[in-house]
DNA sequence: TACAATACATCGGAATCTTATGTATTTTCG
DNA sequence: CGAAAATACATAAGATTCCGATGTATTGTA
């Protein structure tokens, strides 16, 4: 099963913000092929939404960047700069809360009043 | 907490969906109310978001409706049609399976290879 | 040597929600 | 009693976010 695409809507961020938590240092390329090992294919993050996301995340100084040469094939190590570790864990827990409570939502088993 | 409005984007068709499986008939204000109240405010639909999204499963022959008047005021029941049952139960599995897979991605402890 | 994979990026358009606005009735509380 | 809040529907402009397509270029593989 893919998910149909809305579901992911409103998740890359903190996605993104995730791994660079765990990984120090991540590239574009990497994030997408990371969280498609990781999700059994279940989400897979086009690049079409990645990149601009990334440099959005950029923009508002949560990440800072690196190019790196791979022989000729740049490379753009990304990684978290101290504000953007401290958005890392709120998006974090925010979004651990909102499973919760869909969670609850989802298991609800509620009879007219 | 009020969760950043993009963390909701996409799961409103199918806590819709997964309400009137669970209640028989239920008007759009009674969605948000209940809504409100199952996740202790965390969750706040928008009128302008539901109606929209109400009219739409209408029109994909999910929902069936029936008018009624209290004294002179509309209401307007929504109810599932027999496809908006499986489809409710289709939706309903698929953002089960995405909860548990994000909780994978939530709690990877994942160190560079 | 062609194709797949790697690696960056942009862009038009679609989908979805927000915020504001509008109308009208009913209830509540000072 | 009268004003405000709650109930109940609805639309519409605009923002955000993502999809799908496209583009460029290098490297690995069969």
């Amino acid at each position: 099963m893919i998910y149909s695409t809305e579901l992911i809507k409103g998740t890359l961020k903190t996605i993104v913000l995730k791994l660079l938590a765990d990984n120090k240092k991540m590239y574009g390329y990497e994030i997408t092929q990371r969280v498609k090992e990781l999700t059994f294919d279940k989400i897979q993050i086009s690049e079409g939404a990645l990149y601009p996301t990334l440099h959005a995340l950029e923009s508002e100084g949560l990440l800072v960047t690196e190019v790196e040469y791979i022989g000729k094939r740049v490379r753009k190590y990304y990684s978290l700069s101290p504000s953007g570790k401290s958005k890392s864990k709120e998006k974090l827990s925010e979004l651990a809360d909102f499973i919760e409570t869909m969670k609850l939502l989802l298991d609800l088993k509620v009879k007219t009043a």
